[in-house]
RNA sequence: CGGGGCGUAGCGCAGCGGCUAGCGCGCCACGUUCGGGACGUGGAGGUCGGAGGUUCGAAUCCUCUCGCCCCGACCA
């Protein structure tokens, strides 16, 4: 490719609005360019990279026995009324009306579809297991798109799907696929946490989320540094400290006037908060909860969700508070009744707490559990947090930000359950098939590599996925000698398969062109001058090396062949 | 949906009631330069997001509206 053909301009400052590096640099580098909120078009660097990503996720794909297919974006609404996920999907969907009034969506995702294609294709065990994969077009109407790529309205994502006769089955593919997802990292340059995660609202039994570590990333990883324990922050189970014991007292009211918080009341009374209990009100399909944990943790509620077994949870607002007969601020677990109370194991495993009193400007000392309060359900609701001890070892628990780049699932049968997808097993018995569902997002893979691999002159492409191996750049094209040697050099790499791009601009200076290459981070750096071709030689620099080194122009090819090769 | 901010040339911005709407970058022409974002001279480029209103006169004031960015809740 010749620059000068390019339509992607490079910009000389940060465009203001981006605030991660690959943000910047996409826009900087005339990678993408915003169409609407969340919604971007692939300049062409940006879609030989895509699809060279695209690629790497097939053969991987494929290798993992995995079958290529196209399912159609726009689907009947009715189709997400079977299973139930148009509540879940709730705004979140695209959709629209055909001429006919008829109620449509923009897909955000294909389970629907490929169930009810299985279903029309598979009747007996013998079919099964097969896997499924499609790379495509998927739309979600994000409430805040942003990152640019990482967070988008419309994306192309790849999902596998696959469908077992029975559980063994289902762990074999899963672990085929985490592994083909390694592999996809792998070769992407990316060092990926692969995470214990919730497995949401459809239950099923295993999920992994891969989780690219990076201090931009909205989600936030447990990681133990002994036994190598790694979970989402959803999903992580951690050991709280235990507390020192202390004899039992008697429950004892103390004033504590306008001490609405765990911090002001730890300091009013000089007490840690680990002595104190939290109380936390929230309204689970439309029924009031009453959450107690202990007053240094924090409620996680993903897990008080799953013990709930509920659809929608949100906390509770005042006048909800007020109806209950609560007091905010001073909420306790002790003497309240008509409310369903779900306790955190860390309340029972120390004495004397101290409680709202349910009282204006009233807190009770001495809280015992379970002498002076029950609770009406026991679960672990607690987020686990940096410096609380490993679940599996007796380490302690560190925290990362990262960019959830993969996700797998064991979905189970609701799908198949739900929409009918049944097979014949030996015994001539009809079973729900059994599901597994595997996604990565394209584009945020891309912005993931670039946020992962870049310094401050520009993106670091690694080589598997570059836009181009070569960066051809000819300095002072006036000299007709330089245009020549620099012309023929960039016919002879493509003639040897080399994938390149030839600045042949004739006006920028040598600063400006240098510049660009750096922001533009392909692989390897060749440049073309009157300096160098004075000595029959061509500068060959890594973009990652910090020094150059010089090859004579005949054997430049040859080199660079060896080096892309050795490089894999 | 809550809070904050912004829409003026391809990009970044100034102008906020009174000359023909301006600056930097970029772009075009000519010349000088030529290894880390050069310089000179001349030029092209604008429905001032949109609609309505106030006014002799609106980019500027008022109302409505659309879009975009950032923080939060939600999510791949």
């Amino acid at each position: 490719m010749k620059f000068t053909r390019l339509v992607s301009k490079t910009l000389r400052a940060d465009p203001p609005e981006a605030e991660t590096a690959a943000h910047r640099l996409m826009l900087r580098g005339g990678l993408i360019y915003q169409v609407a909120a969340g919604v971007y078009a692939y300049l062409p660097l940006a879609w030989r990279s895509l699809r060279k990503i695209e690629n790497i996720i097939r053969e991987e794909m494929n290798a993992a026995g995995g079958q290529e297919l196209m399912m159609p974006a726009l689907q009947p609404l009715e189709l997400w009324e079977q299973t139930n996920r148009r509540a879940a999907f709730g705004d979140n969907m695209f959709s629209l009306q055909d001429r006919r009034g008829r109620a449509m969506v923009l897909a955000p995702t294909h389970e629907e579809v490929i169930t009810s294609i299985v279903r029309a294709n598979v009747q007996s065990y013998r079919d099964l297991p097969v896997v499924l994969y499609q790379i495509q077009t998927k739309f979600r109407d994000e409430l805040r798109p942003r990152a640019g790529l990482v967070r988008v309205r419309e994306f192309t994502m790849k999902d596998a799907y696959s469908f077992h006769a029975d559980d063994a089955s289902l762990d074999e593919s899963y672990q085929a696929m985490a592994q083909a997802y390694r592999n996809i990292y792998r070769r992407c340059g990316l060092p990926v946490l692969m995470a214990e995660a919730d497995s949401g609202a459809i239950g099923g039994k295993d999920s992994h989320e891969f989780i690219l570590p990076t201090s931009t990333g909205e989600d936030t990883v447990i990681t133990c540094p002994g036994c190598g324990y790694t979970a989402n922050a959803e999903k992580a189970a951690g050991r709280f400290p235990d507390l020192a014991p202390e004899p039992a007292q008697p429950l004892q009211a103390v004033k504590t006037p306008g001490i609405k918080t765990i911090a002001a009341l730890a300091e009013f009374l000089s007490i840690p908060e680990s002595r104190t209990l939290k109380a936390v009100l929230y309204t689970a399909d439309d029924e009031l909860v009453f959450a107690t944990l202990r007053g240094d943790l924090e409620v996680n509620e993903v897990k008080l969700k799953n013990a709930l077994h509920c659809r929608t949870l949100r906390l509770a607002t005042d006048e909800e508070l007020k109806a209950a007969g609560l007091v905010a601020g001073f909420a306790s677990p002790i003497g309240i009744t008509g409310v369903k109370r779900v306790g955190d194991p860390s309340i029972t495993s120390g004495s004397s707490f101290v409680a709202g009193a349910n009282q204006p400007d009233t807190h009770l000392r001495g809280a015992s559990y379970p002498r002076d309060f029950q609770v009406d359900l026991l679960a672990d609701i607690a987020l686990a947090q940096p410096g609380h001890g490993c679940p599996r070892c007796d380490r302690v628990l560190e925290s990362t930000r990262g960019v959830e780049v993969g996700h797998i699932f064991k979905l189970g049968t609701y799908f198949s359950e739900t929409l009918g997808a049944l097979h014949l097993d030996r015994e001539g018995q009809q079973k729900p098939i059994i599901m597994g569902c595997y996604g990565i997002g394209v584009g945020r893979l891309l912005a993931a590599a670039i946020e992962q691999n870049h310094d401050d002159k520009g993106m670091v492409f690694p080589a598997p996925i570059a836009p181009y191996q070569v960066h051809l750049v000819g300095l002072n094209l006036s000299d007709a000698a330089v245009a020549q040697a620099a012309g023929q050099l960039y016919r002879d790499l493509w003639a040897a398969g080399i994938e390149t791009l030839y600045d042949d601009r004739p006006d920028p200076t040598a600063g400006v062109k240098l510049n660009d290459a750096d922001l533009l981070g392909m692989p390897v750096r060749l440049v073309v001058s009157p300096r160098n071709l004075r000595n029959g030689a061509v500068e060959v620099k890594g973009r990652r090396e910090a020094a150059a080194n010089m090859v004579p122009l005949d054997q430049v090819v040859s080199h660079l062949a060896a080096r892309l090769a050795a490089e894999g």
